[in-house]
DNA sequence: GTGAAAGCGCTAACAC
DNA sequence: GTGTTAGCGCTTTCAC
């Protein structure tokens, strides 16, 4: 039974908090919505208030779901709820969507990419009132999916090329420009790119974002070396940057796409024997937790990862609330944080 | 309305799925229901569930649950989900809970360890069939809460000391022995404990553990140096840190209850051009991302954090299916990985 | 300003 | 084995 465990009752109910202040239920459904309340005579709202405290009286979102279609319910899909880079979104989310008076479910949606739309379908089913997608690629059925049926969502880390939905994201090609600055300032002339899978935002902008800032500074854009990982992990990294050492010769920077790309770099390196920043400067993207503490402290480009969920927690209230506005695209600035692992190029020394 | 947004309609009800297939609605809730799908004629239960196919049926989890009172929903509160430590644990589990048709809402308590009723009476509120607790203090009034109104509940990482609620979590005296024994081993005389919070079992459960596994190493352990830092971070572990140094003279290794308090005393090394494993030998507990990448890698012993979730996620699978079982304590083996933080100490060199 | 009544979609006790 | 009926607790027309 409902709001029973073991037969043992445990929920009261508008109707009784009616009877115990001498009205109708529906009236102490107005009087307990703020929405609503001013229908109801101030005095009766108050002697209802004071009895539903007195009984304890919870609302039931269940029953209040059914009737509304509406569920202070919010979807967050993420590829994979550890990562460092996902997990302060998803923090920065629920504490703003619990601000805001949501519950959060979260899904992990890890490898299977394919199974999004049934558990987009699953989270409709439960009548949530929105969803955070931090899993889209740069073209995404599933983005077509939600607006098909009306399901406000947002973005965020990872946008698409069209700005279906508000997104919130961080400005990569700034980001790039940042990494292949400093490089060049340092001295460095042949700078490479670790780059990350490209069907998503955050790797085909950056890997644009590094050809832009190398024309910027004057280098044949073209000619810059470039491998792209297959996913954005440190092995994956370490794979990538193998073939970058092996195909391509004279490289004194290398400006990767991620920190954990970049920490696969220095795994090749060290197999390798080569010093960082010695031989070959380093720089990553994220500035996730921990990479001031590797050896060498790795310099990075800080995005804030926490703020981004934050913000798409509040794009999403909007959404929610205004269905029919339009998106709205939030990029954040991203800083550069200069560490130990870039330094000038070993020629210049 | 329920099932529509801006007035289009998109869900379809057991009641079409029965017009269709001419029986009756509470006979297609049957037939839906593999629990009592074998009380209609097999022939029945064929053409319904073609019926539903067609019309691209998908159940109302609401309806049911106000109805039932279940959910398939199950709350995880955790301290904090961006901590290394537990986006393992609730990746671990909402992976299982997935697969056992649960939806996870997660609860980040952070600071506000009192909010943490409210919160499960929210959950309740929404007929969250079980919750997974990663936040309990050793003697915690939630369990008590959960348990006077037969919530379903299981402990992860953090138990109890009753064992009123099954739980699991790894097995700190071992872990801290195995720490002690690898430091004894290596020659050092003069160890000391860098404690986490003893209000959470694992800070308590190893500080004994520390204590215990010196007295078998034959030290006395009332005798050895120990400080407890007010919260498993960074920070406090300088903090701790250096009233370890400061007050206590020729300690050479550090036994850490965790590994951040083990990078705060890695910081307070720095800080003093302490070097490590030369002057103070140094190892950690958890083994989380990167701490194989530090400067010097960590030394540590390793917990699997993901698979405390999986397992937290079964026993609570168990706890909801059969609420008068008696409470089951899971608890995993450490294991020592041996990194390049610890060395002999100085004198022996 | 408040009460009455209907009904969201489902399941389970009861009838036949 | 299947249909009938009632009702989970709430919100929202519709009366008055």
């Amino acid at each position: 039974m409902a709001g029973k465990r073991n037969g043992k009752r445990t929920t009261i109910t508008l109707k009784e908090v009616a009877e115990l202040s001498g009205v109708h239920a529906s009236t102490v459904s107005r009087a307990l919505n703020p929405a609503t309340r001013s229908m109801v005579m101030p005095a009766v709202v108050e002697r209802i208030l004071k009895a539903a405290k007195k009984l304890g009286y919870q609302p039931d979102p269940v029953a209040a779901s059914l009737r509304t279609g509406r569920s202070s319910l919010v979807g967050i899909l993420v590829p994979d709820i550890a990562n460092t880079v996902f997990a302060p979104i998803l923090s920065g989310a629920t504490e703003r969507l619990d601000e805001q008076g949501y519950s959060v479910i979260v899904s992990d949606v890890g490898n299977e990419q394919g199974r999004q739309i049934d558990l987009v379908a699953k989270l409709m089913a439960r009548r949530v009132d929105g969803l955070i997608l931090a899993t889209v690629s740069r073209d995404d059925p599933l983005v077509a999916y939600c607006i098909e049926r009306n399901l406000p969502a947002v973005l965020v880390n990872r946008a698409e090329t069209q700005s279906r939905l508000s997104a919130v994201v961080s400005d990569d090609a700034l980001g790039m420009q940042l990494a292949v600055d400093h490089l060049s300032e340092l001295g460095h002339k042949r700078i490479a790119h670790l780059a990350g899978p490209t069907r998503h935002s955050t790797g085909f902008l950056r890997r644009r974002g590094f050809a832009q800032a190398m024309a910027a500074n004057g280098f044949d854009a073209a000619a810059a070396p470039c491998e792209v990982a297959d996913a954005f992990t440190r092995e994956a990294g370490a794979v990538a940057m193998r073939r970058l050492l092996d195909t391509h010769r004279g490289i004194t920077a290398i400006a990767a796409a991620n920190d954990l790309l970049a920490l696969g770099a220095y795994d090749v390196l060290h197999e390798r024997g080569l010093s960082c920043p010695g031989a070959i400067s380093i720089i990553g993207h994220n500035d996730m937790p921990l990479v001031d503490m590797v050896a060498p402290a790795l310099t990075t480009i800080r995005i804030s990862h926490r703020e981004m969920g934050r913000q798409a927690a509040d794009l999403l209230h909007q959404a929610i609330e205004q269905p029919d506005a339009p998106a709205r695209n939030v990029v954040l600035p991203p800083k550069l944080i200069v560490r130990k692992s870039t330094a000038a190029p070993p020629s210049t020394k």
